[in-house]
RNA sequence: CGCGGGGUGGAGCAGUCUGGUAGCUCGUCGGGCUCAUAACCCGGAGGUCGGUGGUUCAAAUCCACCCCCCGCAACCA
């Protein structure tokens, strides 16, 4: 049977640019694609962008645009940043595309026909200026936060979805799944919100007070509620209901988040599906926020992090290994430059970067280059052999459970271990001594092989310095994905390969310089 | 009594579920090596694990209370 592998983020909302936590969100689901790739998974991988709603049209007000040009730009830089950034999704969903619509329409069609759906009247606070109803708990002295005006109280009529009738069923479909949301910190979040009833959805927006959404198909007087319309696009962009691409990925769709989005996904979504006779996802995984400097990232703080630039200054494989890194999946973390500059510094180039420079620099000069054919094998050579298989399992094992700074770190546990055995096998000195040649061609040897797995294990995170580290090995080999049944494999790579001249993976960055330049 | 996360050597973290010599990275001090990106390897110094009390032969780890920091509190994506 086809192992497949379906993982979505969310569709970003168009009212601003991109920053570091689009970015992560992004990152970490291409990670677990390219990884499932590499395992032997048919995969899909979908990104896009959610364009509906009232800020989207304020936004565009604000830049004098229609609102569908200003979707047009902001989607678009999204769609241009991703590949930037090596992101190998395999779709991109616009809210606004029509295919989208039409489904958005075809659900809420089958969910009102159904009897789930009802026209109602609801009463409260709401602030026009935000556009939106405020509860008594969210008021500062009364007054809406942003506007710092009092709300007026409105009835309006509207029609919500029954979504209480699902409340039931739901607490019980995630009890008896365990992983129906992870970690656990936001499964139980999800249940302890159940725990109180659950209030049905407003799911329309009348037009004369929020014209840029899609319209209802059972009355052209609203248009659909942002959520009810942004979720669907998990499901239509696979071509629901008919498309094959629908049958095979929609069973093990998992979706990624982060945490501002927990309700949406872990409770009206699910309901939602159930409403419309469609079964629930497979899982969803949810992330923490990057907080900068200790404090929450805002534009009023001005310590947006952008994505590019970061790539810019210090390349785009140290900005992906230190997001995935530092962050334990799941809780917040700190982005700064300066631990930015301390991994790089040390990880990346004294660690894996010098390992191979050093590793690499002696084949060429002890055998002019070409890789020799590996002799009798030394209890320390076994014990090489060991550390790598034992990794190997741990990686496979923390990616399953999106525990990537653990992978990371067993990772680094076994770079450090080759570089241990070099040290302690001393090829520099077997040089010296013509009849341990053999001897030295086994230990530098096990030492390339041992790189020809790392580079198959960072290769999810680090795409290019896989693929650098395999062109330097070996640069006569085709550089596919490669297959992650070979890193279990040991004494694959091939003697007789002629190395490359050595180059820097990772340049030192020389933090004096780097303030010089902002100063 | 709103809910949740956190408080561990100078900095950042792991360990807490399944009590039993407190671990990692960076920094620092000393040594080794000289293949390598002044990198690599070994060793040392440095912590009453937020506080108080309890359970136990034994607590960072279990229980109770308290203090401090940070998020979240439904139509806001």
């Amino acid at each position: 049977m086809t192992k497949r592998f379906y993982i979505t983020t969310p569709i970003y909302y168009v009212n601003d640019v991109p920053h570091i936590g689009h970015a992560y969100t992004t990152i970490v689901a291409d990670v677990l694609s390219r990884f499932h790739r590499q395992s032997g998974f048919e995969t899909f991988f979908l990104t896009g962008t959610d364009e509906h709603g009232n800020k989207v049209l304020q936004a565009a007000e604000a830049a004098g645009k229609t609102p569908k040009a200003f979707a047009d730009e902001i989607s678009g830089l999204f769609k241009d940043l991703w590949p930037q950034l090596d992101i190998s999704n395999d779709s991109f969903i616009r809210t606004t595309a029509e295919k989208h619509q039409k489904v958005v329409q075809l659900i809420l069609r089958k969910v009102y026909d159904k009897g789930d759906i009802y026209f109602g009247e609801y009463g409260g606070y709401y602030c026009f200026g935000c556009e939106r109803f405020y509860t008594q708990g969210e008021l500062v002295d009364g007054k809406c936060p942003d506007h710092q005006k009092e709300p007026q109280f409105i009835k309006e009529k509207n029609y919500f979805f029954k979504m209480s009738k699902y409340q039931k069923w739901l607490i019980q479909h995630i009890e008896e799944h365990e992983d129906f949301i992870r970690p656990e910190i936001y499964r139980n979040k999800v249940l302890s919100f159940l725990r109180e009833p659950l209030e049905d959805l407003c799911i329309s927006r009348p037009k004369n007070r929020l014209s840029w959404g899609i319209s209802l198909p059972f009355d052209s007087n609203y248009v659909t509620y942002v959520w009810f319309d942004a979720l669907i696009n998990y499901i239509s962009a696979l071509g629901y209901p008919s498309a094959s691409a629908f049958q095979k990925f929609w069973p093990v769709a998992e979706h990624l988040i982060a945490k501002d989005i927990l309700i949406p996904h872990g409770i009206y979504w699910p309901t939602m599906l159930r409403a419309a006779d469609i079964p629930p996802y497979k899982r969803l995984n949810v992330h923490g926020y990057w907080n900068i400097k200790e404090s929450k990232m805002s534009k009023s703080l001005g310590n947006i992090i952008r994505p590019l630039e970061v790539k810019e200054k210090y390349g785009l494989d140290s900005f992906r290994y230190f997001l995935l890194r530092e962050m334990t999946f799941g809780l917040d973390s700190n982005f700064s430059e300066d631990a930015l500059i301390q991994r790089i510094n040390s990880d990346l180039a004294n660690d894996l970067g010098n390992l191979l420079n050093r590793n690499v620099a002696m084949v060429i000069k002890y055998f002019d280059g070409k890789v020799q054919s590996p002799g009798p094998v030394e209890p320390i050579d076994e014990a090489l052999r060991e550390s790598v298989s034992s990794v190997v399992q741990e990686v496979e094992v923390c990616m399953e459970e999106m525990a990537f700074k653990k992978a990371l770190i067993s990772t680094w546990r076994l770079i450090a271990k080759v570089n241990q055995y070099l040290d302690q096998t001393a090829p520099w000195s077997l040089a010296k001594e013509k009849k341990r040649q053999t001897r030295l061609a086994t230990v530098l040897y096990n030492a390339l092989e041992s790189l020809r797995v790392i580079a198959i294990l960072i290769y999810p995170v680090m795409p290019r310095t896989g693929v650098e580290i395999w062109r330097q090995i070996d640069p006569g080999a085709q550089l596919p994905e490669q297959d992650f049944s070979q890193a279990k494999l040991w004494r694959q790579y091939k003697a007789g390969s002629i190395v490359k001249r050595p180059r820097a993976l990772f340049p030192r960055v020389d933090t004096a310089k780097v303030q010089g330049r902002e100063g």
